[in-house]
DNA sequence: CGCTTCATATAGAGAGTCTACAGGAAGGGC
DNA sequence: GCCCTTCCTGTAGACTCTCTATATGAAGCG
């Protein structure tokens, strides 16, 4: 019991690119929109804060999972649009599945035994 | 796509602490013990290796949720054992609804939709 | 022309897990 | 007695990822 702790940490780590790659599966969006998506998936529980998100989306281009390309946003603004490459919908696939593992061994792990 | 992925990355960041509260929610266990115990109660999906297990008790201990005493294992080996303390067995509690809560926000945002 | 909002970006800190290594002590084989 | 394996705890260093805080620039508004 040392500090009150003062972060949040709202979200799991390591889950944040399966949920970039989740919010771009339907069409491309700009790095505000892909943070905007994601708390409209999860119903306000995940917020991605801009620190977070950008280091994230150019360590997933650079692993070939994005591709980006400069355009407008619906606001007549400078914006970097994410696309999922082929890999990138299979890294979807694949780290999908290894939560849908993890997590019914944690579930199984937890219950009240 | 720069490196084959060296390392595998098998527990989720965070759901260590919670999986270590639990394997002692029913009786005091030894370090490797807790190990063993996680890895069953999980069906083999979670190995916790020495190197995280043993700084993370530690950690847990500073905390408060863990209270440790020199012991005899049941191979007469000198082991150090630990107990839940109150406090600790809240923090079994909140991180349990906590998990609870992330992980249905993640099958929701999950959803082929 | 300042203010707010949108949008991207980086630096630095902090936390937690991993690999790799180390040491001590018990038990078995010979 | 001596090796060798197993059990048990422990640390060092690297690595990855998220966080806070701050910065820049451009559009729109009054």
């Amino acid at each position: 019991m040392k500090r009150p702790k003062p972060t949040a940490t709202a979200l799991l780590q390591g889950t944040l690119d399966v949920l970039i790659l989740k919010a771009l599966a339907l069409e491309g969006l700009h790095g505000l929109g892909i943070s905007r998506r994601i708390e409209q998936i999860s119903s306000g529980t995940f917020q991605v804060k801009p620190g977070s998100l950008f280091p994230a989306l150019h360590r997933m281009e650079e692993a070939g999972w994005l591709s980006s390309s400069w355009g407008e946003s619906e606001n007549n603004r400078r914006a970097k649009f994410y696309q999922l490459t082929p890999t990138g919908r299979r890294q979807l696939q694949d780290e999908t599945e290894q939560w849908v593992r993890i997590s019914s061994a944690m579930a199984q792990a937890l219950e009240t035994s």
